[in-house]
DNA sequence: CGTATATAATAACGCGTGTTATTATCTCCG
DNA sequence: CGGAGATAATAACACGCGTTATTATATACG
């Protein structure tokens, strides 16, 4: 049954990128240890560095964060100090997301955290490399999101006609 | 401060590998739905299957699960009756796994589920293609469990001598 | 022998993630 | 206008993951 060769290295492709990005993450925090960030965090500090005044539901899109998962990140973030929630006047629903004025020092301290942890990481990989390897993640990125579109848009349909 | 021109593509690499990780687990687990299994619960029985009676600790190791991580995972698995604790004959310390006979029948399905969402998935890919990124990602994933490694054991050495 | 150190498993806590359900509000259309 | 359906945010629950601390046992060494 196992037919190719190279099948039954195919075989750990979901168990290796998800240790990759367990490792990765852990990599990355225990340099970020001292900013008192985890990734999450730092990935909404990134995306509201240049988009202040969005809304939860936006910043969702922005970071493809699931809009539940980004409520209990940003209450964390806002007991720590580090972003506030205010009304959005022209709706009375939502909430406009802004970096409190303690968070901005620490943007630039985070990015250079990062670029280090990164250059450790990838220091077993050339230039070329590094290029291939973002490039395939990124098709295969690229196609997942359109899967999981689909399957959602799906079931979202099938809950509107409960009778079928 | 931005260098080169894939600087800033390359600033993704973390976010991108955390995001496919979290995408392909959907998408899996969307296929796995019928089989009430996690991945990781996946990843335990894989290699359960190939190890009967080994130890936590073992499968620890095989599975690269911190055995905090590990414990969580048997308990639900156990109460599932996926798996088994027996105790160890040598060590009353340890518990020797086992799968149930109720697992079995699963693990073909299991297999079949996982090559069909995986197949899937790197639709995008061509034969080539899926070749590099398994390698890049190997060599990335070894590194990285390098560098963590070294980390882990340079802080037990300090734990080791309080006094420096 | 007996004490120090290491190891196997677990407890307790915080965080990220996904799911389903709820509430308030908005929007669109008849 | 007014009701139907979409949307913004949240609540509650389960799972995975990492950390620190604890307990019981094993091992190694003086």
């Amino acid at each position: 049954m196992p037919p190719s060769p190279s099948s039954e290295r195919l075989r750990n492709l979901g168990f290796l990128v998800r240790d990759v990005s367990r490792l990765y993450g852990r990599h990355f925090e225990r340099h970020a240890r001292e900013l008192e960030l985890t990734l999450p965090q730092c990935k909404v500090l990134a995306h509201l560095q240049r988009n202040e005044g969005i809304s939860q539901a936006r910043l969702a899109e922005l970071t493809e964060t699931d809009p539940m998962t980004l409520v209990r990140t940003l209450d964390r973030m806002q007991t720590d100090r580090w972003v506030e929630r205010r009304p959005d006047p022209s709706d009375r629903r939502a909430h406009r997301l802004y970096l409190r004025e303690e968070a901005k020092p620490v943007l630039a301290r985070m990015w250079k955290i990062a670029d280090q942890a990164r250059s450790e990481a990838i220091a077993v990989l050339n230039e070329k490399e590094c290029e291939q390897l973002l490039e395939l993640l990124g098709r295969l990125h690229q196609n997942l999101q359109q899967l999981d579109t689909r399957a959602t848009e799906t079931r979202a349909t099938e809950a509107r006609r409960p009778a079928l």
